[in-house]
DNA sequence: CATTTTACATACATGCATGGTTGTATATAC
DNA sequence: GTATATACAACCATGCATGTATGTAAAATG
């Protein structure tokens, strides 16, 4: 046919990945076809094969557009400065995250592509280091918000800012993959505030041999009131 | 050629399950051919058909021969009796899958496989829920631990047993994908159970306003002797 | 000992995904 | 305004994975 305008190449590249993005979802990476998703862009595969050398950049590509900016986000959340509480940036960057995926059916397909419908040999052996660095990142960011909360007294007597990171991070992954592995369950919106929360109150000091400030510190669901 | 003797069949039956671990651990589960597979176990793609109707049937097979011990030994330790800190079941439970992948190669294998060698649609959306149960039951498991440990008052004060119980889920999730995306980390056999441990510490009562105790119980990484 | 069933190996038919080639009409550069 | 690069569509060749059908020799059955 005829050449398209530079914005309307631009707009077929979009559609593409567009498309890519909810064939791989409904057909997992593997068996999906580039023609099924040239089909559901509204081109041939000849259009694909221009935009994208092959299935893998595609899936790259697909990959990089959705989660670079929420990496960022995560990232300048953690660590804000001038925060009351430390901990308020831990728990706030990763109400962000979470929220992005609650709130965003684009955010959630692409994780669920990348932790349930893809195989990481060959080409895509790559992507877990990818899958990784955030994980290390956010180990870094978390321990020096620790250190931090630990400095201002916010933060729990006796307990290593660097294992907490760890914990966390773990928490963090695992409440990940519980909410991608079973996205139905309709609770997930109260419950993963509540459950992020009560993570970091776990963290959090309290005035020793005050009843009531211990109550309501390590409180399992605590109803504080966000600051910032 | 010629027909072989049950016990004979049975032993290659068992050699194919073996090579489709291999395969599929190499290779991913879609790429995996089953001449591949056949190969390796030494016999042609007739005799794979003959014990396994198709690929996903002998997924199934592979995955359930090597994690039904598991979730059976798991389930027993964290609700054994006669225990004098149900905390601890809890603690030697999860010490005991995480021991599981660490020490034997074909456990770590297979579990490598299921998170990240696998497309979890058609076929094989319906091991998702199955991926689901062990976690749901753990859950119940370890809600009930905790109560117990509340009742005996080796918890601390203030906590709710199933928020609890949700967040050590989360966390055995979370480590159990940091250990799989990252096998080639040596530190894992040191780092993982002082991970647990003081994870479960986290959670042990204090005696209150006692600065000796409450070092020891909120210490990161407890060096306590184990018991039993 | 005759019959049947088993435990495979071998061969075949089919479909489909990939990558490459070619064609082409138009936007863009000069 | 001409030349060239662009943005695809259409066509083709190849290979490979699957499933099934058939062959077969020995074990199991009675």
């Amino acid at each position: 046919m005829a050449r398209k305008t530079k914005a309307e190449a631009e707009l077929t590249r979009q559609q593409i990945l567009e498309a890519a993005l909810h064939a791989f979802h409904v057909r997992g990476v593997s068996r999906t076809t580039l023609e099924e998703v040239a089909k559901a862009a509204g081109v041939t595969r000849g259009a694909v094969y221009w935009h994208f050398a092959n299935k893998t950049e595609l899936f790259f590509a697909m990959r990089e557009q959705i989660s670079l900016p929420l990496l960022d986000k995560g990232h300048s959340l953690i660590l804000a400065e001038n925060l009351a509480d430390p901990l308020d940036g831990i728990e706030q960057s990763i109400l962000a995250l979470f929220q992005a995926i609650l709130e965003s059916e684009r955010v959630r397909q692409m994780f669920e592509i990348i932790f349930l419908r893809c195989e990481y040999v060959d080409d895509f052996a790559g992507v877990l280091e990818e899958l990784n660095k955030p994980g290390l990142q956010f180990l870094v960011d978390a321990e020096l918000a620790y250190r931090r909360a630990q400095a201002k007294g916010t933060l729990r007597d006796g307990l290593d800012p660097r294992a907490l990171a760890m914990d966390t991070l773990a928490f963090v992954r695992g409440l990940f993959h519980q909410l991608l592995a079973s996205p139905e369950e309709r609770e997930w919106p109260r419950r993963i505030p509540a459950m992020v929360r009560a993570h970091v109150a776990l963290r959090r000091a309290q005035s020793p041999c005050d009843p009531a400030a211990a109550e309501s510190a390590g409180a399992a669901l605590p109803r504080r009131t966000r600051r910032q």
